[in-house]
DNA sequence: TAGATTGTTAATCGATTAACAATC
DNA sequence: TAGATTGTTAATCGATTAACAATC
């Protein structure tokens, strides 16, 4: 008997993931209800055999020769995927304008993102509220997390404070690091951290454009 | 006679220079005056093998067996690299929260990037000042960066908003495009677009945690 | 039936890592 | 000399793209 093989969802499959539930969306709110990959491959300036692997790799049922995937049933299939429904809590340490960015942005919620509580060692913040998550002090960062069951932790903080945030957040028992630090942390192996580092795609930005330059 | 061949720095390596650039400038301070590829690797928990060579590619001149490389030439060849001396002029679209973060970073002084001037098409928000930026009328965006010559265009704006951001920027001769906006877009073969997709990032955080949530 | 589209295997590409000789 | 470190070639890995038969 052949057993299921799960299909493989690679990490920058996933990536892509945001892109196609948006567009899907469109789709939705026009009332179409099948779309190919070569369709949406169009959209989204993708190979259409990578938009094909990527819906089959979460696609509950195959697409159908001649008419695609059904638009509603990739959309659900994603969401689920991605946790999109039900949102998973996290803290965010250190309370600048970075913090108020991200605490500002609705947009976290639709994607299965709560910030519950937000840390700063500065007096000055502590005790106040950003768009209603309250500053606590960057003390009970690890009693916090262990108590309420936080496996998130998002780090804003200036480059020579995110290791000791880090080890903090780790001694909590978060599990998945979101660091905005321009650092590489370490971290034991089963904790997971995901850089957003903009020096490094300024660096990308900036290299790219000089070459140009030179033909000017 | 054997010519010179450039060595290629590949996007990735470009992304570890500044990681690289921190950390010698650590060590920098500390006055040591060379450092080997494995000991950096270490550091950065990096391979050394990977190390070793995004330091050849970008030396003036070759590591020394037993000793390593030079730190202040290191520092001084990966700065020129990306250009963190002479400042790139940009412009930001969107003067919301986001906008409010990357503003207030003085971070991007140092990695040679100025930003000359922010666009909205909110009145409320035209005229006033965000750290010593005017904020103009998006309808000027075109007309502004051909003016003053601007060729990198950072786009802050909702989803909705960002095509018709990205093509006035492309209309006004800007060639690379930093999009903090969660949509693909549709630019001409010469423009280099660099997205930065929180919803992606999250994507890999929340599957990933998802599943190690599975043995718990 | 004809043709658009799927699903899948093979080829290619880019980046990382292993292996090892050369050198100070 | 011995050993740490460099520089480089080969192997491996992960992801993308090309090719093509199967299907509605």
């Amino acid at each position: 008997m052949d057993e299921y093989i799960k299909p493989v969802i690679t990490t920058q499959a996933l990536r892509r993931m945001p892109y196609y539930i948006q567009q899907l969306r469109m789709l939705q709110n026009e009332n179409i209800e099948t779309v190919s990959a070569p369709k949406i491959a169009e959209l989204l300036n993708l190979n259409e055999v990578q938009v094909r692997k990527d819906f089959a790799a979460v696609s509950s049922s195959k697409g159908k020769p001649k008419a695609g995937f059904s638009v509603t049933e990739l959309i659900t299939n994603m969401e689920n995927l991605l946790g999109y429904n039900n949102a998973e809590e996290a803290v965010l340490v250190g309370a600048g304008s970075l913090a108020h960015a991200i605490l500002t942005y609705e947009g976290f919620k639709t994607y299965g993102l709560k910030i519950v509580a937000a840390f700063d060692i500065n007096s000055a913040y502590i005790g106040t509220e950003i768009n209603g998550t309250k500053v606590i002090s960057a003390e009970k960062i690890s009693d916090l997390c262990r108590r309420m069951k936080v496996y998130i932790g998002i780090i804003t903080v200036p480059a020579s404070q995110a290791q000791i945030v880090c080890d903090q957040l780790v001694a909590g028992g978060v599990l998945a690091i979101w660091n905005f630090a321009p650092i590489r942390l370490s971290v034991p192996d089963h904790i997971l951290v995901q850089n957003e580092n903009l020096a490094a795609s300024l660096a990308v930005l900036s290299k790219h454009l000089k070459e140009k330059m030179n033909y000017l």
